[in-house]
DNA sequence: TGAAATTTTTTATTGAACTAAATTTTTTAT
DNA sequence: ATAAAAAATTTAGTTCAATAAAAAATTTCA
């Protein structure tokens, strides 16, 4: 039984991340300022500051959002049906990435990016790293599948190479959103190139042993 | 032959530098103010504002320079005499690490990372992207070796795999210096359980064909 | 040496994040 | 309905990055 007050507040905060996000994206995220999220919510800035902190708690709770949604529509993407590892980690990236630009855009990505990096032990940036956590459980939880079904080998660690993989694919994200020119197909290619390289390092075993 | 005008910058960039990072590591990164260097070498803040047109300008200089003496150590420690390709990436990432926290340190670090993602179009996000592209060669160098060797299969491309091992230690070493409490051997017992997943993730394929 | 060119410094301002404290408004509970 | 509690706002101020424009200093070159 939330009382009025907390509605209230949530209600608030609420209006808070959707202006916000529609003043960063109109606007940039550096043009914009706390003062002006406010007065589009029709709040004082100090306000803005007592729910949020910092501007780049503003931004991160944008993420939060958005970022939750990406989990559900993941969960449901990767149902079960792919049966190679690499089309799977490049539909999980196809995914990620067409998620982030249609939600935001690569400039704020950046800021993103650098923020829970910057303030790795804000309150914003840890829920930010659970969600991401969340994602790569996801491509965990696919491995395992693939090694029941015998595509992946049995003998190692689904966690370890779930992980492996979500690495590979967030580095490439991060150069997708680091350069305004980078498309969508060069993230992709990129990223087939190296997983495919590190799958097929080494000779096959029989021969070598 | 430089005129004295030049040679004049060249010892004023030389002490903006030094300050900065004396102060830097004295006061942190956000404690410390463009005027507090500008005083420390004896010049004025619009002067520091000219050479390094922001704060963060004047970190990566700081990096820029520490960064090149690391690539010179990586060639001569990287020296062809180790035969496992896991134990080639270790020993680079251990490499990486104890350079980075031996010159700066972790919260500067963080600081670094960010600005080469927030202004990537900034000359100076630039050459530190520069040295980390020659660093990444050198693994991929070793990598060409390992390949001739018969240790690495010599149908992939060296390139990609020298990359993806390349991204695979930077993810970690950002997980690294965004955490004070990750330890050097937490750290490296992370990118052995990625890398070694990905590396025998596939079944034998001889069996597999 | 002296005039011209270039650089640095001084001076002044702006803009914005963030903070502190007092006051007002709103909500809750008696 | 009213007192008490909690939250939001106002007011005021600090700090610092960044920029602009004019003045001073330095260097170059004829």
């Amino acid at each position: 039984m939330a009382g009025l007050r907390e509605r209230q507040k949530q209600d608030r905060q609420k209006r808070i991340v959707e202006e916000a996000r529609a003043l960063f994206m109109e606007q940039g995220y550096e043009a914009t300022t706390i003062e002006g999220i406010a007065a589009a919510v029709g709040l004082s800035g100090v306000t803005v500051h007592n729910y949020y902190g910092t501007k780049a708690g503003v931004l991160l709770a944008i993420v939060a959002e958005s970022d939750r949604k990406l989990l559900e529509r993941m969960g449901a993407a990767l149902s079960g049906d792919i049966d190679d590892l690499l089309e799977l980690l490049l539909n999980f990236a196809a995914i990620v990435r067409q998620h982030a630009v249609t939600n935001l855009n690569k400039q704020i990505w950046r800021q993103v990016v650098a923020a829970t990096i910057v303030d790795s032990e804000s309150r914003f940036a840890k829920t930010y790293h659970e969600l991401d956590h969340k994602l790569s459980m996801v491509l965990v939880r696919e491995v395992e599948r693939l090694q029941r079904e015998g595509r992946v080998s049995a003998e190692i660690s689904a966690f370890a190479l779930g992980k492996g993989l979500f690495h590979l694919q967030n580095t490439r994200f991060i150069q997708f959103v680091s350069s305004d020119e980078m498309s969508d197909e060069d993230a992709a290619k990129k990223l087939r190139s190296d997983v495919s390289a590190l799958l097929h390092a080494l000779p096959s075993r029989v021969a070598a042993e």
